[in-house]
DNA sequence: GAGTTTTCAATGACGTGTCAACGAGTAGTA
DNA sequence: TACTACTCGTTGACACGTCATTGAAAACTC
């Protein structure tokens, strides 16, 4: 229905990359949660926090970082202070803002989260890539990701 | 954090894939969304279905095809059913199962969303891969998706 | 045929993401 | 200084997907 106007070539790339945008995405967001307990969600959280020396990002920056918007963060930046993961803090340069700080414990459970999801990253998809495979992909990602929305 | 045992080249092929991984969807969700008020997922049970000369399915059948659990079939089937895109029926041939019907509506909803689906397809992502891309992608993503899971 | 096991769809609880609306604080302007 | 406009984070309603559980119906086993 939605592809009678594609060539059999774009249909079949279209059909056969689609299942590979949730095939991938789910199956590395199962290693995580078994491995580390972590949605993708909270492991990108922790690991871009935990860029800053300090491990303290204003929430709104934060958001710009990851490409969220300030209300998802906010909804789930309280479900990962409640796990203890991260603290807020008011900002002192702006009464309406709010610092996020990744914790001691958040950073523990980062720490021990990494190599696995590294590890689930290479087994599910880096090692069956060519390096020619991997720079083509990497050209037409940036090309098509850096599109006008 | 989660790079640091990357090569330079993998953490730069995948950070761009990771980006084309959240951006695609989100803009062709918004896309189908606002043409025709549809989601994703949606359109995946639409067209699926209008794949039957009958225009029905049993659920599990549905669900099996478009790999997704039974539950998440059942808990969407309800909420299309209430927007009167799709009938349920009980299934003749087995009084546990149940058949998913097409409506006119749906069906109608689906002619009019197909058009614009696809030149949103073409505008986000076809339009801007060449063809030796298009074949390189077609080829990695089956390879990947095809690992077991 | 009776009893067990499996399969089917539905359901409720929960975590998640979007959107619109809000109150509070800041910046820009007269 | 007062008025306006914008930005900040939060909130509530809703759609969505997962998981575990349930009751009913089939399939299997003896």
């Amino acid at each position: 229905m939605d592809t009678q106007w594609l060539s059999k070539d774009e249909e079949h790339a279209w059909r056969a990359f689609r299942r590979l945008l949730t095939a991938l995405p789910a199956r590395l967001s199962q290693d995580l949660a078994r491995d580390s307990g972590l949605s993708p969600a909270d492991y990108e959280v922790l690991s871009t926090l935990s860029e800053k020396p300090n491990r303290r990002w204003a929430l709104k920056d934060l958001a710009a970082k990851m490409e969220w918007s300030r209300s998802r963060l906010s909804h789930h930046a309280a479900r990962m202070q409640a796990r203890g993961l991260i603290d807020k803090e008011p900002d002192p340069q702006d009464a309406r803002g709010c610092i996020l700080h990744l914790t001691d414990d958040g950073f523990t459970v980062l720490e021990e989260a990494a190599p696995h999801h590294l590890r689930s990253v290479r087994a599910r998809f880096l090692d069956h890539l060519s390096p020619d495979e991997l720079a083509v992909l990497r050209k037409l990602s940036t090309r098509i990701a850096d599109l006008p929305d």
